[in-house]
DNA sequence: AGGTATATAGTCATCTTCGACTAGTTTATA
DNA sequence: TATAAACTAGTCGAAGATGACTATATACCT
C-alpha cells in the first residue's frame, strides 16, 4: 500500500535502473536517459539529480564506488546499487504497474473554473488546444515510427511512448466532442451561461461533495 | 507563452477562481472546494493553502479586507480578489484551456522500465492494474450520475470529472491491448525480454534521443 | 456528568525541487 | 589564430510543498 518512501522522486528509480545494469557517474546518467528518451517520461534536472544521488547514497540504496579525475574536470564519482537499492528498485517498480494512483492534471485544473469563461471564449480556446493536439499527436506518432525502425528498438523499450501518444489521442478526440456538445448547449443551456458573465456577474454556486483530505 | 508565474500552484488558481465569487476566509475556501468537489482535480491541503494565499498576497492578486474573531477561536482573515487578481485568474485559466502541457505520469515512469521485469511478472502486474481500473472507473462512473442527478447539476459544473474518468478508461482500454500483446510476443521477443533477467543478466541498452534539458 | 469523536482553524520545521550560476574543455569558424 | 559556440560537469541559495502538530468548540453517546 505504498507506505512512505523515502526517496519518492521517479529520478531517483531511473537512477536505480541504470545502476541496476553497471556502475557509473551523475553525468552519464543523464547522457545514456537522453539517448534513450527516459527524460520524456521521467523529469530530469540536473539539480534534481544531484539531490537524488545524495539522498539514495544516505538511505543506503547506491554507494560511491570510485572517484575518477579527468584532466581538470571536477572530480566525477562513480556509483552502484546495492542489494537494498535493487530490491527497492523492484518493490517500486512492481507498485507502479500495478496501483493506479490519482494524478492532478494542469488541464483538469482549467476545466473545473471553464465556467469563469462565457461559453464562446471557451469554445475558442478549445478549439485553439484541439489543433495544437492534433499538431502534437502527428508530430509524436512520426517520432515514435521513424525511432522504432530507424534504431531497429523492440516495442518493449518504447512503450512509456506509446502510452503518452494514447493518452494525448484519447484526450484530442474528447475535446473535439466536448467543443461540439457545447456548442449544442449540451452541458446546460449557453444563455445561462452566459449570464454568469453579465454585467459584473457572480458565478453560481453548486453543492455535493463527501471525501476528507489532508 | 507561458511565462514564469509568480505564483504556479494551481491552488492559486483556485483561491483566485472563488475569491472572484466574493471574499471569504482561507477556511470557507477549503469547504467550498470540498463541497463542489474540486479538490478531486486541485490538490489541496491546508498547508499549501495557507502559503498559497500568502504569495498571492505579497503579489497583490488578493488582498486581507477585514479579520474576524469567532469566540476565542484563531482570528479569521477575509480576504477579497483585486483588480491584478482577475486579470490573471484569466489569464492563466486562458492558457491552461489552450495549451497542452506535458505531465509526467508515475505509470510512464513504471513503464519505462518495463524490461527491468521478466515478462509474466510484467502481465500479472499489468492484469492486476486493470482489475483496479475497472473498479475505479465502475466508480467514478456511478459518482458522476449520482451527483449529476440527486443535484441536478449542469454537466459544465463536473466537466472535469467527465475529462478524468475517460482519462482512466483509455488507460483501462490500452493496458487490456498491452497485456494481450505482450503475451503474443508483439512487443518483441519473449524468450530475448527473458534472457534480460537469466542470472544476473544485464539490461540491455538501445539508442535514439535528441532534445535539451536544464 | 463524563468521555470521545469530529469539525474548526490554523502554525511550523523539514524536506524537496529547481532556476540560476560557475567553470573548464573541445570543436567550429571567420 | 583568436573567439565564439556548444559540451561537460556540476554547486548553491531560495522558494515551494507537505507532514506533523496544536488547540478550541461542539455534538453525540452512555
Amino acid at each position: 500500500m505504498a507506505s512512505k518512501r523515502k526517496v519518492a522522486n521517479p529520478l531517483a528509480l531511473a537512477v536505480m535502473a541504470l545502476l541496476y545494469e553497471r556502475p557509473m557517474h551523475p553525468y552519464e546518467m543523464v547522457t545514456l536517459m537522453r539517448e534513450r528518451g527516459k527524460h520524456e517520461s521521467v523529469r530530469l534536472r540536473y539539480s534534481s539529480l544531484y539531490s537524488v544521488v545524495s539522498a539514495l547514497e544516505r538511505e543506503g540504496l547506491i554507494v560511491a564506488r570510485e572517484t575518477v579525475r579527468d584532466g581538470r574536470r571536477p572530480v566525477r564519482t562513480i556509483y552502484e546499487i546495492t542489494g537494498a537499492g535493487r530490491e527497492e528498485f523492484l518493490t517500486w517498480l512492481r507498485e507502479l504497474l500495478r496501483e493506479p494512483v490519482k494524478e492532478y492534471t494542469q488541464f483538469a485544473a482549467g476545466l473545473s473554473f471553464l465556467p469563469g469563461l462565457p461559453p464562446e471564449e471557451a469554445v475558442a480556446l478549445l478549439e485553439e488546444r484541439v489543433r495544437r493536439l492534433e499538431e502534437e499527436t502527428g508530430e509524436m506518432r512520426s517520432r515514435l515510427d521513424t525511432v522504432a525502425e530507424q534504431f531497429n528498438l523492440p516495442r518493449l523499450f518504447l512503450v512509456e511512448s506509446e502510452h503518452e501518444l494514447m493518452l494525448r489521442e484519447a484526450e484530442l478526440g474528447w475535446v473535439r466532442l466536448l467543443v461540439k456538445e457545447i456548442a449544442a448547449g449540451g452541458l446546460g443551456s449557453l444563455s445561462e451561461w452566459r449570464s454568469l458573465h453579465s454585467e459584473r456577474g457572480q458565478m453560481r454556486s453548486a453543492g455535493g461533495g463527501e471525501e476528507k483530505d489532508v
